[in-house]
DNA sequence: TCATAAATGCGATATAGTTGCATTAAGAAA
DNA sequence: TTTCTTAATGCAACTATATCGCATTTATGA
């Protein structure tokens, strides 16, 4: 958490209340949380408004702080980038259950090969399984 | 595509010609489409209009016939679910070009397993590369 | 050809994402 | 500490995307 402070400072970004409450929200957060989610947490909703919460988001994306998630039937949702290990994830297609799965990522090493091949740079990737839950199915 | 209407029939869907138009143009195509770009495209617009396409696109989806796909800052796109080999996309971050990767998928072979371990049935996944194509970096 | 329920069009509405502008406040400099 | 500059904020408006209700049309089985 200091150390997340400490690169937004570095970065250049001014540290505020609403960039604070946004970033602990997240480090505490299990899981991705959604524009809405966080503008509904209450540690937040005290502190600012959505617009606000947008643009920092936009900011810690700008600056590499913050992962951009895309699952489906859903919003993107957001999560810190601690160490630049991504994250895999189990979602259910009927309720939207998050699981964050535990695994060592099977694809880190086609990156390379795929920035060559394609003449990409600045490379991630997503991984995302969908499933129904034992709820839901 | 005979056979795919075929399957549409045989799941109780009837076979309009939005269907056709829609499943055609996904099927020419050789990359996901998106809702509006489907509801642009002449030979669609001149038969049906964008909620027509929307439901269209439910009950395709519904019926397993089509995959929605979730790539950064773009809203859902579609393909055919032709066999049931699922692809790769590449896609810049910066100005959204899709690209398709021919790859075998490395990590088929671990749905069972989460399947199991998690209780989650009827799994798919999504493996999403992105990146800065050469124009963008 | 007729009847029935699925599919459609239209317009309204919901939801997510985004912006302009006047005001506030973080942090560097004095 | 006070002052100054400019990033950050709040508010409200706005855009784009996604979705729905309902009256009408049309595909298909009888």
């Amino acid at each position: 958490m200091e150390e997340l402070i400490k690169c937004c400072k570095e970065q250049g970004l001014r540290i505020t209340k609403g960039l604070k409450a946004i970033m602990n929200a997240l480090d505490e957060a299990k899981l991705p949380l959604s524009l809405q989610e966080l503008e509904v947490n209450p540690q937040i909703a005290e502190i600012c408004d959505r617009a606000t919460v947008f643009r920092t988001l936009q900011r810690l994306e700008g600056i590499g702080l913050l992962r951009r998630l895309n699952f489906s039937h859903s919003g993107a949702k957001f999560s810190l980038n601690t160490g630049d290990a991504h994250k895999e994830y189990l979602i259910c297609r009927l309720c939207g259950e998050v699981k964050e799965l535990k695994m060592s990522c099977p694809v880190h090493q086609l990156e390379e090969k795929l920035s060559e091949e394609n003449g990409y740079s600045a490379m991630t990737h997503e991984l995302t399984f969908y499933g129904l839950c034992r709820k839901c199915n």
